[in-house]
DNA sequence: CAAGCACTTTACGTTAACGTCAACGTCGTC
DNA sequence: GACGACGTTGACGTTAACGTAAAGTGCTTG
């Protein structure tokens, strides 16, 4: 199995045909909100593998996935380039040897740690945030009470 | 007060001439591990306003905080742009009409919904590498054994 | 007083992460 | 069969956030 595969889907196999197991890129493009621009991007940057058929790219849930995780890393400070290490790691894992297994169990524990420190962040800028917001409440109520 | 004045040191003026007042640029740079280069781009940016002795800038514990929340923006994720903009806003506050208040409060809400995003975004990621990590460990495991 | 060190400005260079055309192919449909 | 929506590949442009190099100022230290 595969960090990029779809979520265990427990053994309830009802109705629904095998899921709506394909995207083009502009239907990706807009679940995302990002540009097909940006996917292609990504793509040469070698964090996504689409199928094709002909020219045209084919998006698998493994693909959305993979995206979707990569934006997740976006928005918590990971360059493309760290992203697409990670995931290519994991790839490799089945058949990776000792070295390789114990440079990604490092590169997690950088990465935890760097968790760590924007959970710190977070916590303290919410209370400049509640500071802030607390003068600005009482100089708007000050003003309103001339 | 100013958001970027020095903790409130509790009445305890001991004998400390007035702690250390001033810092260099280089000292300063040392100090957040960030280059003069680095500084001098967000006074230019308008981030900073250190006072001059001639044509060499003096940095005031006041800079010193602005700097650590900056820097502290930066980690999550802020442009340097968006910084500036509540720094502004937050000096202009004291004789700021209340439209720009308002708009305080807003930008602030939208600051806090974006922390609220990147604390789900850190605890599934933290799973993530929870994932990534176990199955590292196990395959590392078997090859030990054999 | 010369050397060295830290500071200054000016200005051009660089990198990441896309945006923005241009020019073209491929459907479905009216 | 023309048209519009969507897809494709180049290739060049853009922005943010600095890096880097050149050339000069100012102190203090041997």
């Amino acid at each position: 199995m595969s960090i990029t595969e779809p979520e265990a889907t427990t053994a309830v196999n009802g109705s629904l045909p095998q899921q709506r197991r394909t995207y083009s890129i502009g239907e990706l493009a807009r679940m995302f909100e990002v540009t097909p621009r940006t996917i292609r991007f990504y793509e040469q940057e070698g964090l996504l593998a689409p199928e094709r058929r002909g020219q045209t790219r084919i998006y698998h849930e493994k693909d959305r996935v993979r995206l979707k995780l990569t934006l997740r890393g976006k928005r918590l400070g990971f360059s493309l380039a760290e992203i697409r290490e990670v995931i290519e790691m994991y790839d490799a894992m089945p058949d990776g040897n000792a070295r390789q297994l114990k440079r990604l169990l490092e590169i997690l524990a950088d990465k935890r740690t760097n968790m760590e420190r924007q959970l710190e962040d977070i916590r303290l800028m919410q209370r400049e945030l509640d500071d802030v917001e607390m003068r600005a409440r009482d100089v708007l109520e000050r003003l309103d009470q001339e």
